[in-house]
DNA sequence: GCTTGACTTGGAGTGGACTCCAAGTGATAT
DNA sequence: ATATCACTTGGAGTCCACTCCAAGTCAAGC
């Protein structure tokens, strides 16, 4: 598969799937004679859980180390499970964060939607905005 | 309160306290008579508001627009609830992203841990890395 | 009355993650 | 064979959200 095609199959701009090969957030990408990159499916497969990975926030910086240990063998393996559970227990917290703020939101919007009827805000404490 | 002592409350530091009331997060604090910001618990409710919109990705811009919104009376109740769930909206698109790779980092941790056992990666696809 | 130290301002600098650009190459279409 | 067009590279530019800095002011302590 060439750049173009990758990019619309994961709606990710070519310049976005070049930046990921150079600074090793995916293996280097096999190439024609020509040079032209040809995305086979263990690329595309990076490039999916590139994707996946970035779309939730786990930086860049490790992905590339990810990448990185894959690329040197079995003997990495426990330092990969320990930089994904790293990883995701600062996604847990994140979605903690989120969560909180969620039902901040729902609490919020439900006293705006009272005060549409009523025309008055009634917010528990009256120092809350 | 000083702007040290609401730094250490809310863990912001006085630089981002500062930097949120120049851009209009927050609505301007209070001043003693020779300037220094003198924070009352509203300023408190707004920075703690701010704290917990901003920890769960909430951007800045949507802030800025509800900050002022509250700032111009009750005409902007709808404008505000619209507001605030259009963010809602986005940010429960952003929990089911995270929930998914959640449960992406969860798969691929479980078949590390099988292979620090076994020697062997498991996955079902052999394409996955 | 002078030093200290926390505060003030506006503006510049930083870091993360792209995003764009200029200059060049190579395969296909006329 | 020449034009077209997607591709290549390295490097510069952008955007967001801070974060830092220089220069100055002010109240309190010695």
């Amino acid at each position: 598969m060439t750049i173009t095609e990758v990019s619309k199959k994961y709606d990710l701009s070519p310049d976005t799937l070049r930046y990921y090969e150079r600074i090793g957030l995916i293996p280097p990408v096999k190439r024609t004679k020509s040079g032209v990159r040809d995305y086979d499916e263990v690329s595309c497969a990076w490039i999916e859980l590139a994707k996946c990975m970035r779309s939730a926030g786990i930086p860049i910086e490790a992905l590339i180390e990810y990448c990185a240990l894959t690329q040197q063998g079995d003997e990495t393996i426990s330092a990969r499970k320990e930089l994904l559970t790293d990883e995701r227990k600062k996604l847990q917290e994140k979605m903690d964060d989120m969560q909180k703020t969620l039902e901040r939101l729902n609490y919020k919007i439900d006293i705006y939607e009272k005060a549409e009827v009523t025309g008055v805000l009634s917010w528990d404490k009256e120092k809350d905005v």
